[in-house]
DNA sequence: TTGTATGCGTTATCAC
DNA sequence: GTGATAACGCATACAA
């Protein structure tokens, strides 16, 4: 028995010698070859529930080890149809605005044993072209944060191919998605708004292609016009700072006064736009305007803006989408109803909105506050 | 001739029965059985360079269309040794700090042909765990945003893996890099302050473990020694805005007084040290400290702080280095000396700190600005 | 230009 | 538990 530990230690170097002289790969015949085994014995050495006993094994590892040699997943995916790989489809926009979401879905799908090829979309119109390249990789599923239509869907049904929309909703068609109700979103903010006595809005809208911006929009509106109040002011955004300052400009020139609230498709907006509103047109807020954004980024709390806005569950959704995918994958073939995981934003209560009813024991009776917004509602609306 | 037309339309629809029933995927035979031409040819269709008739490519593709055949990348990858994958490792604080690098690198490694397998690194020493998963792989080239040891580049080298390794550099070992000179960055930006008066210096670190953070420190510590400057008061950071405020209170705490100028490890940590100089401690900026930071971040812009920083070309040093990657890969074999591609720091003349002379005609003669600096330098120092 | 035959490196199936 | 053998789907050398 000790005669084998340093034959397997020469063989290996002699045979590594031999590889490097042919250029070729070390692969398990290599292995197989030093440790004195089968090459279907290195092979269930390196897979999870294959029977080998102790001593195989040990050889085994030990060759390999020894000869630097690593399974070629390439040639596994082959066989077993199982790439391991994921695909995440990301509109670069999107990547700006949530950084934090490519790290996240990263984290969790290396923990069920994936990794993650990126597929990031200059244009929304790129989509065809990069999901030609999708399926050449042979990835086990996609998650999309990008626009896809009911024709890239019914591909992906056609090919069998595990998908989970994210942030993207599609009606027409049942398919996996993970959420956050954008809709809601904007109806709570208008209702909180209203309710603190806020009457002639304004709203910068975000990305006009982006079905997230769209749904707090038509949120927003249609509760506006639930609680009877004016149609809002809306003047288009892209979601960047600057569209902030010309947002809050264009409003205030199409109404001919400050209105009582604006509500922005981002918080960058938003930033933008109070920036304008303090610096530039000399505009108090929250005393003569109240200003509200989306998404709680991470500069919307530091102390010059402290931003009202609502938060959606990042790292949640990232888990939640991570997890719905990996799991359709691994019940492949058993092909169960789609899923809709839909996640509530979290309204972040700053300081840029009066959200004190107006006549609040804070405020004295003489009310400016409340003159500069006009009337103001006889009574609070309730809350949601 | 024009009988073969419905031939291969009624094949295709028969074949691709045939094949959903036995559940397997479309291969290449499928496509030369339905085209009437042999499997080699097919493969010949998509390939470049490869000699095929007008009328045989004409029936291939017409035939993969109507099976909806493509290529699988796995097997080609197995004989061609070229998976057209690369690897990116990114530390999740990286990711998070440079938002469009990953998505910049994407775009330029997708227009050469390759995807981005991603890696992220939850905490640096996660390396050795993703590494393997890296070989495995079989990636065609691995771009590093995080921090590798040498033995880790001693590995790549012996498995003649091409690497390029992005901001960070190494002595110890000749290796592909591209990278913002930080330690000249940090020198220039001394270089200024200097000039402009700027005596009591207090340094906010970046994280401990970014080389980019260490070398911006080491070269501001060093230019001022140059100088004959009084040795900054160094406190820790972790590059996010209440490191900034911690840090501003620390390095007064330690000084027993405001220092004339405050150089922090990221724009963040800046903002973070603006806000509490100004919101919560009174400190006039830049009239009684001058506050930097560096990356030129997006809100580093906004008008509330219009901060005084620097930028790392971002988008030029991704471009580069796919570029690099890119052409080592493609001249595989042919093993050629590492590349080292730097690129400056570009100042950007913020308003939140004073680079004029203190004695510049802008101010009046009570200089009380000087006076709150300390006595100042006699003269300005030559700059750069 | 086209077809035949072979190999890439692994897993899966089956005897033993 | 172990080893021979057949896939997996493609590209390539070579003959035609």
């Amino acid at each position: 028995m000790n005669r084998t530990k340093p034959c397997v230690e020469t063989a290996a170097i002699a045979h590594k010698a031999l590889i490097a002289r042919e250029a070729r790969r070390v692969t398990s015949y290599d292995v197989a070859l030093v440790a004195g085994v089968s090459q279907s014995a290195v092979s269930r050495c390196f897979q999870q529930g294959a029977s080998v006993s102790d001593a195989t094994l040990a050889r085994v590892m030990k060759a390999a080890a020894l000869l630097d040699y690593i399974p070629n997943a390439a040639a596994r995916s082959l066989i077993t149809r199982r790439s391991n790989i994921v695909a995440v489809l990301i509109a670069s926009q999107a990547n700006l605005q949530y950084p934090e979401l490519l790290g996240e879905l990263s984290q969790h799908i290396g923990a069920r044993g994936r990794r993650v090829l990126l597929f990031t979309l200059a244009r929304e119109t790129d989509v065809d072209r990069v999901l030609a390249d999708v399926w050449q990789y042979q990835v086990d599923g996609v998650i999309a944060a990008a626009r896809l239509s009911s024709e890239h869907i019914a591909e992906f049904d056609r090919r069998r191919m595990p998908l989970v929309l994210f942030n993207r909703s599609l009606r027409e068609r049942a398919v996996n998605t993970v959420t956050c109700d954008h809709h809601e979103a904007g109806r709570m903010l208008v209702s909180r708004l209203a309710a603190a006595g806020h009457r002639r809005f304004g709203i910068i809208a975000g990305l006009e292609d982006s079905s997230v911006a769209q749904e707090r929009r038509r949120g927003a509106s249609e509760r506006l016009a639930e609680l009877g109040l004016p149609a809002p002011v809306v003047v288009p955004g892209q979601a960047d700072y600057a569209s902030g300052a010309a947002g809050l400009r264009a409003i205030i020139s199409a109404m001919g006064a400050v209105p009582d609230a604006i509500i922005c498709g981002s918080d960058v907006t938003a930033i933008g736009c109070l920036d304008c509103a303090r610096h530039e047109l000399g505009i108090e807020v929250p005393r003569q305007l109240s200003v509200a954004g989306f998404d709680a980024v991470e500069s919307s709390n530091w102390l010059s803006y402290n931003l009202t806005t609502l938060r959606q569950p990042m790292p949640r959704m990232a888990m939640a989408a991570a997890e719905l995918l990996c799991t359709v994958i691994d019940r492949s073939g058993g092909v169960a109803a789609p899923e809709r995981r839909v996640f509530s934003a979290q309204f972040i209560n700053g300081a840029t909105a009066r959200l004190e009813p107006v006549f609040s024991s804070v405020l004295g009776p003489a009310l400016g506050a409340a003159q500069v917004h006009g009337t103001g509602l006889p009574a609070p609306v309730a809350i949601m």
